[in-house]
RNA sequence: GCCGGGGUAGGGUAGCGGUUAUCCUUUAGCCCUGUGGAGGCUAAGAUCCGAGUUCGAUUCUCGGUCCCGGCCCCA
């Protein structure tokens, strides 16, 4: 075997993709119900769309390449940057709140280890043009309804960015961005370093450790004490109590801060039990990207689900598809094709394709799994009725065809 | 970019200086020309790549590569 598939890839089987498949249409399913409806970018774009936002350095990440007419481009690493594209580009004009979801593959050029690939799949919601809490509510209400769907345990996160950045206010973006780095790897030691290399000033540096080191039911409580009664901490407040109204548990949590330097307000993540190091199978928040585009100052909440690592957790069983295998002999083959073509309206049926004697025939119905196994053989033709057999229970019975319909579609 | 552990038929494995490279499974077929799952038989199919040590390397050494896990990072 001299070629293998890229790193970071995978080739899913007939087995794994009935099984994404079908994870994939509950997930489907439960964002239609909300009204959500699905849009498809192109999987690559221009280089500029991810290094916009994020500075060159993500370029390191990226999958990106220099096309034939010296356009830099990259394969798509995230959805939303994509969609608000597309909004900026042709949906600006339409009705709000505008509902999206996609479910599409994305890739980063990291190195792979369990959870994750290079290549993977993102399945995720956008919520355009509402600047109200119900907004954020309900996009994290139904992140934690889909989860729910397919029956996987998720421990939800919120927070603000709104309030750490009130206490950050005073600094210069940069450093900003450098702190909340810190307070998104819990790297209490390394903030206090850096808090002391830029002479922050002590109030900032007891005001910051004291909120991210809130937690509990009075968290909201606590906060004023720090930062005050802010506008941004009663906004955080009432997004809270709709949740209470969705009756979803949550952990309050200033210090998430999100990879993305996008985000603006809420912000929140989901973790999920016995998933090794990449435990995160979602993430989102209200950001500010339309404007950086070209567009209005249109409020904006989603998020992205990994559906990857929600295929290793979830242990959702799929149906097993129906299957029905035609059993012939040389002399009835023409008939057997005639015969599948009918059945075939109404269950997946397959005829044999190798000219194999009778019991390799059955034997082969019986390795691939098929419920039922219609012999069609020269008794049969003589009598007009044929052979249908359960390979289940092992009966069968000889009857028309037509009540062979009515057989399984019962 | 860094650190560990690994690469022997399609899948799972044994051998650890000289073998016809082991066994299980798989696939195709036969025993058995109209009744599957069992059994027996036949066939197909592998030492990641390169260099070195050696009379001889699947085995030892080095390099590469790929896989798996962890760090960094995660827009």
């Amino acid at each position: 075997m001299s070629i293998t598939k890229p790193r970071g890839t995978r080739d899913f089987l007939p087995e794994d993709m009935e099984q994404r498949r079908y994870i994939e249409s509950i997930m489907r399913d439960i964002v239609k119900k909300w009204g959500y409806r699905e849009i498809m970018t192109p999987t690559f774009e221009h280089l500029d769309l991810f290094t916009l936002k994020s500075g060159e350095t993500i370029v390191d990440e990226l999958y990106n390449f220099t096309d034939k007419g010296n356009r830099e481009m990259a394969l798509r690493p995230e959805l939303t940057a994509p969609v608000m594209r597309m909004y900026t580009n042709e949906l600006q004009a339409t009705s709000k709140p505008l509902k999206l979801y996609y479910f599409e593959n994305c890739f980063r050029y990291e190195r792979p280890q369990k959870g994750r690939y290079r290549e993977f799949w993102q399945f995720g919601v956008e919520l355009i043009g509402s600047k109200k809490e119900d907004a954020d509510a309900e996009v994290i209400a139904l992140a934690m309804s889909i989860l729910d769907a397919i029956k996987v345990n998720g421990t939800l996160n919120v927070g603000h960015l709104g309030v750490i950045r009130h206490i950050l206010k005073e600094l210069d973006t940069e450093h900003q961005s450098n702190i909340m780095r810190y307070v998104d790897k819990k790297d209490d030691t390394g903030l206090d370093d850096y808090l002391e290399n830029i002479n922050a000033t002590a109030s900032l540096r007891r005001n910051l450790f004291e909120l991210i080191s809130i937690q509990g039911d009075d968290a909201l409580e606590k906060a004023k004490e720090v930062v005050g009664d802010i506008e941004e901490l009663q906004y955080f407040k009432n997004v809270l109590n709709i949740l209470d109204i969705y009756e979803i548990p949550y952990n309050i949590d200033f210090g998430i801060a999100r990879g993305l330097d996008y985000y603006t307000g809420i912000v929140f993540e989901i973790y999920a039990d016995n998933l090794g190091a990449q435990n995160q199978v979602c993430g989102g928040g209200s950001y500010q990207l339309i404007k950086l585009f070209g567009g209005g100052d249109v409020p904006s909440t989603g998020f992205g689900i990994g559906f990857d690592r929600l295929m290793q957790i979830c242990d959702l069983v799929c149906p097993k598809p129906k299957n029905l295998m035609i059993i012939s002999t040389d002399n009835t083959r023409s008939e057997a094709i005639k015969i599948g073509q009918r059945l075939r309206e109404i269950v997946p049926t397959q005829v044999d394709l190798m000219h194999r004697n009778f019991k390799a025939q059955l034997s082969h119905a019986n390795n691939i799994g098929a419920d039922h196994v219609l012999i069609v053989g020269e008794k049969e033709l003589e009598l007009g009725k044929f052979t249908l057999k359960d390979m289940n229970t092992g009966y069968q019975e000889t009857i028309h065809i037509d009540d062979i319909i009515d057989r399984l579609t019962s």
